[in-house]
Parts: structure tokens; sequence; C-alpha cells
DNA sequence: GTCATGATATGATAATTATCATATCGTTAT
DNA sequence: ATAACGATATGATAATTATCATATCATGAC
């Protein structure tokens, strides 16, 4: 067994479920690699060449898009365990997103010609694999069509909403995002953004310094949220 | 072999794309149900647990979210050969969308159980699988996004060259859904939709006899479509 | 055939949201 | 320390979109 190699202990077998023989674990473990960036860091740049199949170690990154007049869109926010390249990886030769660290970020990268030969002898592996992408995509495609129907309030509240619960799980918590990029992830104004939080601010529902946020009244902003 | 099979003149074999062994395709086949539907007809209804994997075989079908004020999002339009039930299907116990027939349809479904254990001994089709659901997602999300850039006129003109490049591949064709559904679509009103419509036909850009379109002039809308 | 209903259609108005202008604050580069 | 820049912030205004009212038309129920 390779020296170097710690993935008895690491989080590839959390990862993936299944219990993968020690062989599969060693070809994988033996092209595995971790890779540290600094909040802000560019991790994937859109129409690169597909190579690696990562997850999220640990910290904040964001996928988006951006258009040919430099706008953004915000497609999903990652957190530790998971798929940083899970979207496009079966279907594509390059990815059509950039991923960027929000907070100090660790990935790990497998090859994916290893993931893809392991899938051919693990069908276990590959029904976990179906599995995860189908709900990453059921929920991307849900959370859209959620956003959509709602009034700016009610996005801004989604998104607060979001990061307390799922992220930081706290009333409190430092914002990974800039006004901007929250506008980008919801479909907004960056004005817009800032008039609404403000807004909730006014009518006691937020305390805000900054890019610290505390939710005071999470009662009002989840009835906003679902729309009011 | 069972006589009542016609797999091996299916489109199963296409579908599949890697040649299954005649023990799989037998047990695929045996258990193999087609079912027709008229325009109109419920063909899965949110909340089903879902038993079977499914693909069109013929026709045109809307999948679709309802809130509970009995709001409609659809949420993609499904063609010959695409999969009725690919999204949730490796995630979920039960449908979070339902799907109704367009126009009359024919549906072939195969047992969700027969799919599952082929994939634990069938690498390649895993690998398929993945591909496509990773399409669909694929597609489906940055269908989402590019509609949300648009304005009003731009998601009409999108909707408009979807159905004439990629559903009826002609200038002319009958649309499959009503305004209030080409509205529930693209994410506006059913008014706006008509009105956007009506406007497009003043400025020469289509004939509209009813539900039949004829597009006019192609090279307007697409410039619409992309915006302005 | 007549009625009821939903789809299509259009206009007037209200609500929502974006844009533009401007100002302050904090951070980074020099 | 100062300048430059981006982020945050707010107000005024314009643009976009939804809502409401109303009318016609087609279709299916009876």
């Amino acid at each position: 067994m390779d020296s170097s190699c710690t993935c008895e202990h690491c989080e590839l077998r959390e990862l993936f479920v299944v219990n993968l023989d020690e062989k599969s674990m060693d070809i994988i473990c033996s092209g595995k690699l971790e890779k540290d960036y600094l909040a802000g860091e560019t991790i994937i740049k859109e129409g690169t060449r597909i190579q690696d199949f990562s997850y999220l170690k640990s910290g904040l990154v964001k996928l988006f898009r951006s258009d040919q007049s430099g706008k953004e869109q915000i497609i999903t926010i990652a957190k530790p365990m998971d798929y940083v390249s899970l979207l496009s990886v079966f279907s594509n030769e390059r990815y059509n997103y950039s991923v960027t660290a929000l907070e100090d970020s660790v990935t790990c990268n497998l090859k994916m010609e290893d993931i893809k030969s392991l899938i051919n002898t693990n069908g276990k592996l590959a029904l976990n694999l179906l599995g995860k992408m189908s709900k990453v995509a059921d929920t991307l495609i849900l959370e859209s069509l959620e956003i959509r129907k709602k009034h700016l309030r009610g996005r801004v509240a989604y998104l607060l909403i979001y990061f307390s619960k799922t992220v930081f799980y706290a009333d409190e918590f430092e914002l990974p995002l800039t006004r901007k990029e929250m506008a980008e992830y919801v479909g907004m104004t960056t004005e817009n953004v800032i008039r609404t939080l403000s807004e909730f601010r006014r009518d006691g529902i937020l305390k805000i310094y900054g890019k610290t946020i505390h939710i005071a009244n999470m009662e009002s902003l989840q009835s906003i949220s679902e729309f009011g």
C-alpha cells in the first residue's frame, strides 16, 4: 500500500457509501490529489476540459456561468462533501460553468478515468452516483422554479434562510456572498438586494453588520419567503 | 423467447446504446409494458410512487409541477425517445412532478427494479444512463438560466424557436401548448404571451392561425431571442 | 340548437423591478 | 498617507410586467 495514501482514513468511503474493495480503493487513492484554494481563487474555469472528478473537502464554493458581456449567474453553492464536478461531467467534454472559492477551500480530485472504469465493474457505485446526480439535479431544478415564483423580498428571504438552515446552522452567520453575488444567485439587481436587506433591517427582521447577518425574526422571514 | 416480446425490433437497443446480452434483454422485455394516452390524459401524477422506468415511444408530453393554489409550472417537454421518468427516479421514492400528454402518446414502461439490477451488472449501461441524466439535467438548468435573463419578447421567441428547431423541424407547426401553458413554461402571464404573439404578428415576424404558427422571419425572431 | 366554459384577444391601470445618479465606507495599491 | 476602486447604500425615475376588466370565439355538454 502506498504510504502517501491515507484513504483508509479519509472521507472517500463515506462519499461512495458502498465499500470498495482494497484494489479499487488503491486505484482511486493513488490518483487522488488534494488542492488548496484561497477565498476568491478560481477552481474551475468554464470551457476547461473535464479530467477530474472532484468533491469539496472543506470550505465553500460557487458554481456560476458568465455571458459574453461578463455578467454572471450563480448556479448553486457547494458545501463540503458536495461534488464540485457532477453536472456535465458524464455528458460533456468541457465544463460549461466555472467554480470559485467563496471561503478558503480544499478539493479532492479523483481521476475521471478511474471513476469511469470503476463504474464499469461496480454496479453499486453506479447506482449511488446516479442517485447523487439525480438528487442534485432535482434540487437545482425545483429550486429555480421556486425562486422564479417569488418576488424580490421572497427571494432574499429564501437565500438568507438557505444559508441559515442548510449551510451555517445558525441564526447569525457571515454572508459568504457579496450583495452582487446574492443578486446573481436569485436573479435580481444588486441595488434591490441591498434595498431589500435594508427593509428587513428596518422591519426588525434582520440585524446587519456588514457581512454579518443576524436573523432576529425567523418566522417573519419564512412567511416572506413562502410569500407574503 | 416470449413471442409477445418484440424487443429485437424495438427501440430499446437504440435507447440503451450498448447491446445487452440476450438474457438481460429478455428480463427487460418480459416486464415491458406499452401504454397509450390521448392528448390531455395524465400519465404520471405528482406524489405517485415511482415503480416504472419509462420513456416516450411516440407523441409529446409535458412535465410540470403544481403548487397548492393550483398554479402550474412546466419543467420541460419530452419528445419520443426521451425518458419520461429520469429526473427524481434514482433519488426519490415518489414523483415530484406530473406528466400529461400534449399529443396522443405511447410510453414504454420498464420495471425500475429490472433496470436497477441491470445497472449492477452492466457498467456500460450505467455509464450510458449517467450520461443521459447528466445531459438532461445540464440542459434544463442552463435553459432556466437563459430564460431568466430574457425579457418577455425574448422568452416567447425562445419558445417558438425551440418548437421550430428541436421539436417540429419546420417553420410552420401546430403549437402543442395553449397560451397559458406557454406562459407556464417561460414564467410569464397568459395575457403577456398573447400580447407578445400579437406584436410579433403585427411586426410581420409570425403568421398566426389559432394554434398554427408560421415563422415568417426567423432571423428577427432569433435576434429577439438572443435579445434585442 | 343553446348554453356554459375555457381559450384567445386587447386595453387601461397598478405593481413590480431595473436603471441611473450620487454618496459613503472600507480596502488595497502606490 | 493618499488615491483608486469596489462594495454598500439610498433616492428618483423609467421600464417592465402583472392585474383587472371586458369581449369574442371555439368547443363540448345537454
